[in-house]
DNA sequence: CCGGTAAATGTAAGCGCTTACACACCCACA
DNA sequence: TGTGGGTGTGTAAGCGCTTACATTTACCGG
């Protein structure tokens, strides 16, 4: 069915002149290539408008100068950020990069793993550490270099590029408690086959203990990733523990649903209840009122991540993680602890 | 370098006692494989963990099953929500999606649509019309089936699963004249390379025209794609014209950022001015005073445009077009016009 | 028990490219 | 003039798979 009449190599070899073997150095190695050579070739290519055969030259040459990732989701920005500054310093390595996204799902993570590796990925970038044995070894069978973003695990046979999400989230955790917040509520996602998820939560639990608030004051919900999952799990949190005074959510997009819904039920923030977020994306920013987040380097993480991949692949060079740091965003949304959510 | 060892088909064959093509038919039509051979093959497949090498697969079959996209920008939600749609759209047809950015650059995107039709991409999605007509010969040539979204272009060579620009834009500009609002200022995206821009920057001059405001009263500024732009864009505009009593933008991300620099400039949005967006994308439903902006069913779009694709690969099908229909969202930052910005 | 058909498998020819190796040529130098 | 060493080019052997075609096997009715 697909009748394509696409010239080859080949063609170009007659149509110049010169062997296949010279129309191969000039499209690979110019410069071992004879300036009136050179030209012939060229002009062959121009006119036949030759695109060399991607899989041929995956097969003959075993190298396909491709990057793949694998994101959770594209549909929000926590991730663009980050993801266009890795592509960009891959580029300038050489590289291209393909995207595919998992929707936290472990089995589509793991299909498009294979993908990718299949398709010739010369490495991979994945998002977190909370994967299964059987594909880390399929990684290591076929040595694709990998790194892993967004979270950092030593113990990982994949290296991180990546800030500690446990110290990260106590930085917030702790300026709430600082503002007089006891009775608290975090709103977090999924954190099943989510090591980020897991430990931000963590860090609220270890960080309450450490200072003495009894765990019966934390309540916790978990839901999927959205504005609006946010907005309900807010509406959930409130009505089923009045005294909340503040509300942390696992990222900025969560954060953001519960700003929202807030305003619905004209609860003020930071007034009567305090809200938090994680991530530091734009959403938060033009939020009202704005958000106060953690920042993540998401376009340090990303050029960090190209580099060290770029370096793997070249070099092969041993294992070496990269971490980041985070900060503290305080803007309007975390504010003074309040008695009670109903004034 | 690459010293991998990785088990081929022949490995298998030879493992499981059959013939290579006998391997290869228990890959892709296992039916014709009887069931105690099928044990065999699969037996020795998942001792030797063989994974087919996609290039070669590729040379051989001459199809890859992977559909390719370009968009402009990953960086904000636009373009996402209609992507992961399209994704899963084609996942059901049995497609995998690739996805590369452009950064709204015309070399690029050419660089990448080359790039994906050289691995093979049996299909392409592309954003918009706006491009060189030897690109549009290269595809032709190459006889890769295409689509164009987010636009609609009967003219265009490449079909359209989009919806009217100009249309779209002029329900939003009528319901502004209709609020009283004469002097117009408007935030565009730049229309270089840019049908959407400048299709939807088109119908502001037109409805204005039809409904006799005279040019004069509208103002318009072109700028780059961001928050930070649109707050930027939106200072100038009300800097250089005070009588200005609602601005137009090309999009949400822009309007977004000029709600927030008039919060930061305490002008009253939409008491003193109006705002009003392009999208629909989630950040217009958080901000503050929550956006008016027209509605692009993106999900729908996304869908459609993997129907299509899918269509025009497996049948060839003919040259069609789908038309999605926008819709008018008004909340709260479209209101009735006062006089000027200074009250 | 035979010929005929259908089902299952094998044989081998590519697919379009890269690259090791061989070869030709040219120049400098002795 | 002969030799050594570049430089540039050609020859041809794969890379790992699919698939047209050939072959074998199994099973049927007569």
């Amino acid at each position: 069915m697909n009748q394509k009449n696409i010239a080859t190599l080949v063609d170009v070899a007659r149509r110049s002149g010169v062997s296949t073997a010279t129309v191969s150095r000039f499209i690979n190695t110019p410069e071992k290539v004879n300036k009136k050579t050179r030209d012939k070739v060229e002009r062959a290519i121009s006119e036949l408008g030759y695109v060399p055969n991607f899989g041929a030259r995956v097969m003959a040459a075993k190298r396909t100068n491709t990057i793949g990732a694998v994101i959770p989701t594209m549909e929000n920005a926590i991730f663009a950020r980050g993801l266009q500054a890795f592509q960009e310093g891959l580029h300038d390595h050489g590289f291209t990069l393909l995207v595919a996204s998992s929707s936290y799902n472990p089995d589509i993570e793991e299909e498009q793993i294979r993908s990718l590796v299949a398709r010739g990925a010369d490495g991979l970038l994945l998002i977190g550490h909370d994967r299964n044995l059987k594909i880390l070894e399929f990684l290591e069978r076929h040595q694709i270099p990998t790194v892993a973003a967004w979270s950092l695990n030593p113990h990982s046979r994949i290296p991180s590029v990546g800030f500690d999400n446990l110290t990260a989230m106590r930085q917030i955790v702790d300026a709430a408690l600082d503002y007089g917040h006891r009775h608290i509520g975090v709103i977090s996602a999924h954190t099943k086959n989510n090591d980020r998820a897991r430990e931000r939560l963590n860090a609220v639990r270890l960080t309450l203990q450490e200072r003495s608030v009894s765990p019966e004051n934390l309540s916790i919900i978990e839901t999927d990733y959205g504005v609006d999952e946010g907005s309900a799990a807010f509406e959930e949190l409130i009505a089923q523990h009045p005294s909340l005074t503040a509300v942390i959510c696992g990222n900025d997009v969560l954060a953001v649903g519960a700003l929202k819904r807030a305003r619905e039920l004209d609860i003020r923030v930071p007034d009567q209840i305090s809200i938090t977020g994680f991530d530091d994306i734009e959403i938060g920013q033009v939020a009202y009122p704005s958000l106060s987040t953690v920042h993540v380097p998401h376009r340090a993480m990303g050029s960090a991540a190209a580099e060290l991949l770029a370096e793997m692949i070249t070099n092969s060079a041993p294992y070496r993680s990269v971490e980041l740091h985070t900060s503290l965003v305080l803007r309007e949304s975390l504010g003074p602890a309040r008695t009670s959510v109903k004034s």
